[in-house]
DNA sequence: ATACCAAGTGGACTTCAGTCCGTTTTTCTG
DNA sequence: CAGAAAAACGGACTGAAGTCCACTTGGTAT
């Protein structure tokens, strides 16, 4: 046998020797907690590697920058969410309720894990070096595709005017929940986290309410 | 005599020396150059200031860090805007053309503006050290009043729902505006300004007709 | 004119992100 | 179990932002 046949979709890379998986083991443990106790932003990468006792070729091997680590850390969580909210999606579903309520329902989600984890997601987007990006906005991608997915189907569904310009819609709210845009309207323009939910539930109703 | 009353409202800052005057000037009229020849982002702070032949100290003297001297770069521009829109807005106001069109309008404005000037808009936001910000948001604070502004003028003149969150839904219809957003529609989503700009209208338009 | 001093200057220095490369460890093969 | 190839390791190094401070200079008061 040469080489075995890749079968899986996701995460086959011919996993990591063994202790390359401990090392990355341990420097999420170690992020994690020098986050928890001084906050994200003033961790440096240096100061991770000492800690746990590597090098930060060793770090630097693992997670090709700050945002890669955070990201990391953050991996968990955003699954978790991603499954409750399609299963949260799946009953309003059943029960029948518009496509403009689930998308109302799920931007207040958005703004809720936002909310919990804006440290992360801001340090995320500050160290993305500008034409990289693939994968450091995986969190913002799978929430486009979903709000662009409930926006399709309630065109389809009559409940918004078909010449809607869906992709951009679902940039245009969305927008006001990028990390950095976020922390400004919660901390220089003082808006809670609930104000912020309502305002863009009732430009969905609003939308909704031209058609 | 002690000291001179201040009376002049703004940028009364007693006066520059003349050679540091000489050297703003200066350093302006390097930095604008190696951005033309180079683009802003990779033309380093040491550089401007070894090519204006002045130390690096001097440079951080007349401005803070990169997202101030490409904020005063872009203000003599900014002004400009500022002047033919407030121009244009008083023209539209005299037609009597509605508030939330003279909003539709004013937003298209803003997507030129921030089409025009993205990279320097990019470098002010990436440069903005987290708890500063007060001045570096400038541009953005100005189109904020406005659109705040033309928003509750459209209320009190019955075009739109009083009940409407303004300050929310001001800086909502700006977040896709933002430099680094605006940027990831137009190069990852690959969005025309055109589309942009009919987007915002357009959710401008429903909003009136909900109401 | 002189002398004083706040403002301005230059560049060495610090800090942090991120790279590079010679050395060490793991794993695979016979 | 030995030997070799691949992967991982560590820490010195580079590059850029931004700070610091001893020194100089332009405005001003005498």
């Amino acid at each position: 046998m040469t080489r075995r046949i890749e079968l899986q979709v996701h995460s086959e890379e011919e996993r990591e020797r063994r202790d390359a998986a401990a090392n990355r083991a341990l420097l999420l443990e170690t992020a994690e907690r020098l986050f928890t106790e001084q906050g994200v932003e003033p961790v440096t990468m240096a100061e991770i590697a000492q800690v746990a006792g590597v090098g930060k070729g060793t770090l630097y091997r693992r997670f090709a920058h700050k945002g890669e680590l955070c990201l990391a850390l953050l991996d968990n969580q955003l699954l978790a969410f991603q499954d409750s909210q399609l299963d949260e999606l799946r009953q309003l579903h059943e029960r029948e309720v518009p496509y403009l309520e689930q998308l109302a329902h799920f931007l207040r989600a958005v703004v809720a894990f936002t909310e919990q984890h804006m440290p992360l997601l801001c340090e995320i987007a500050q160290y993305t070096p500008v034409p990289d990006g693939e994968d450091l906005e995986r969190p913002h991608s799978w929430q486009y595709m979903t709000v662009h997915g409930l926006i399709r189907r309630a065109q389809n569904a009559g409940e918004l005017a078909p010449d809607v310009d869906a992709p951009f819609l679902a940039e245009a709210l969305l927008a006001p929940l990028v990390a950095h845009t976020y922390r400004f309207q919660r901390e220089r323009l003082g808006f809670t986290p609930e104000r912020v939910s309502e305002g863009l539930s009732r430009i969905v109703q609003d939308l909704a309410a031209a058609s």
